[in-house]
DNA sequence: TTGTAGGCGTTATCAG
DNA sequence: CTGATAACGCCTACAA
């Protein structure tokens, strides 16, 4: 076979080209000239040769000296979700524009595919890592992996924060989704959601119930908490039971937005009329009709999430930083 | 500020401490003892030690070494398309088990950014490339950017065949769905597709109107083909003026059922009934009814892609493989 | 103002 | 059977 080894072009070449040291090609490519004091004219033929021969820095050596890799890690339960991707998308477009690769890590919502994914971390010298946490995560599991690695958690989180953090205003977002419900002159208003030990979606939950406390409608049987295995049964249960005495609904996790809308059509309700509905993220179902929903700035969670992650990794103090990002609600889409 | 490297265990520790060579180490510790003829005494004592001491394997000065990174590329448009998304799922899943990691490139659809692409991949070594060609990528463009790196094309594709590729049977599969909606009794059945200069999109056509020719029912009228920038427009006009008078519709690309489905929703068509669709993979709107599909086997694509791929950076001849996966028409939607 | 040399952690080659 | 030793390409303290 024929083992023709990629055969490249090193800084050494670029020096015995130019007639000059490695160390001075080195300062000039990495432009600290001025550091190490190099004459223009050098550095001129330097970067001439450079780009003749179409000399590209290779990472892999910088890494091994560095101890840096410039990568870093997307961890979440499913890329093909949306919702991660979406994450996944924004992230890899700011990353790149900061010099950085973006290298995806699946983990299922196993815990104990998060022990591999971090020994991937630490063999490939990985600089950061996002994580987008899922249901059986314990808080403590995360950083006792590894705490060393700079970490944020991104839109779902937990009790204590030991983790940087960049989430949105779940609490007060929901309080204001309930209240453009009651606005609409909705006064027998349905939650559904899932059952999670997350705070993201307790913090939903407590926003709803609190709006409806208040204006004294709240009815604790119209809340619907779905588990990740049988949603669409619990969920269709649950809707097939209530749906006619209800005129208001709150859809708290965009996950579950699919199955409700899809059920309500079929069983001929008519959206926005018989029941106003309000979702979390948008709602791309062929309704005919417009769905308000919370809109969560994805790409402003991602950028702040990186700038973050960034910081802690260049400057190696592990000061957590909590960042809450305010949604807001979207009425009219187009 | 406190500047504290992150110390980890090297094959130079683990030999101090056993008291031995690195080299011996190495060996040991990639499974080469026979080969390497060392003594099993030796080799039980530095595992047990590397465990203890809890070694991970330097991927980067790896890389370094051998000249591979262990990481493979998925060059795409938008990983946050859930075609994309689903992609890049499987591909990571499977990497992850044969031990690559698998860093995500979103090219949007400009063809200058696939250069910017490329650079990153040689700067880290990237083994090999997955790519999801997009619209306006000539096929030239793509090899020449760097001829050495071995690449596998999925799912897209172009005339000539210069690049190894994975695809579906778009023709023959095209030819079944269009006969589906025949059986069903349709005779006045219109394409909805996007014009495109790759052969996928082609090749559906092709078996759409050759089916169509040899019923004597082809009505070139019937076919809309929509750019990119405008699809929606276009679509709408196209099914206004034509939806009374079609009695079935193929949606020969996934990224138009959405928009298509839902317009007719809204204009009151009775979806399976008024007119028989069928659509190129699932389509998830809230009708009602079963809508049939082209169900394409993505987790096959993606393990023999990578396959493919893997076979290319090992024996680095540059074969080029072409392989056709036959796609299923899926009719009841569980 | 420039060059030298050592080392990052691994693997390959060759010598004991 | 095992151990030196030399790369891989880059960075940087230090020498000149």
């Amino acid at each position: 076979m024929g083992k023709k080894k990629i055969q490249r072009v090193s800084m050494q070449h670029i020096a015995d080209e130019v007639g000059v040291a490695r160390s001075t090609v080195s300062f000039i490519l990495n432009g600290k000239e001025k550091e190490g004091r190099i004459s223009e004219e050098v550095a001129r033929r330097v970067r001439l040769v450079a780009q003749n021969m179409n000399y590209q820095i290779n990472e892999v050596a910088r890494g091994l000296r560095t101890g840096y890799s410039n990568t870093i890690a997307l961890v979440v339960a499913d890329v093909s979700d949306v919702f991660f991707g979406s994450m996944a998308y924004h992230i890899q477009e700011y990353a790149e524009s900061k010099g950085y690769a973006l290298i995806i890590i699946n983990t299922g919502e196993k815990q104990e595919r998060l022990s591999s994914a971090f020994k991937t971390i630490i063999n490939r010298q990985i600089d950061g890592v996002l994580m987008i946490p899922v249901v059986n995560m314990k808080d403590g599991a995360l950083k006792q992996l590894n705490p060393e690695i700079p970490m944020v958690l991104i839109d779902r989180y937990f009790k204590s924060l030991t983790t940087s953090r960049v989430i949105i205003n779940n609490y007060e977002v929901s309080k204001t989704a309930t209240q453009c419900l009651i606005e609409k002159g909705c006064r027998r208003i349905a939650l559904i959601s899932f059952r999670e030990n997350l705070m993201h979606i307790q913090d939903r939950k407590r926003g709803f119930t609190e709006v409806l406390s208040v204006c004294h409608i709240l009815d604790e049987s119209l809340i619907c908490e779905a588990d990740y295995r049988n949603y669409n049964e619990k969920v269709t249960a649950f809707l097939s039971e209530t749906m006619h005495r209800i005129d208001g609904l709150f859809i708290a996790t965009g996950g579950l937005s699919s199955v409700v809308i899809r059920f309500l059509v079929r069983m001929g309700i008519r959206l926005q009329s018989d029941i106003q509905v309000i979702g979390f993220g948008r709602i791309d179902a062929a309704t005919g009709v417009t769905i308000p929903y919370v809109r969560q700035p994805l790409e402003e969670i991602c950028r702040k999430s990186f700038d973050i992650l960034l910081e802690q990794i260049k400057s190696q103090d592990n000061k957590i930083v909590d960042c809450v990002i305010p949604a807001t609600i979207v009425t009219d889409t187009l």
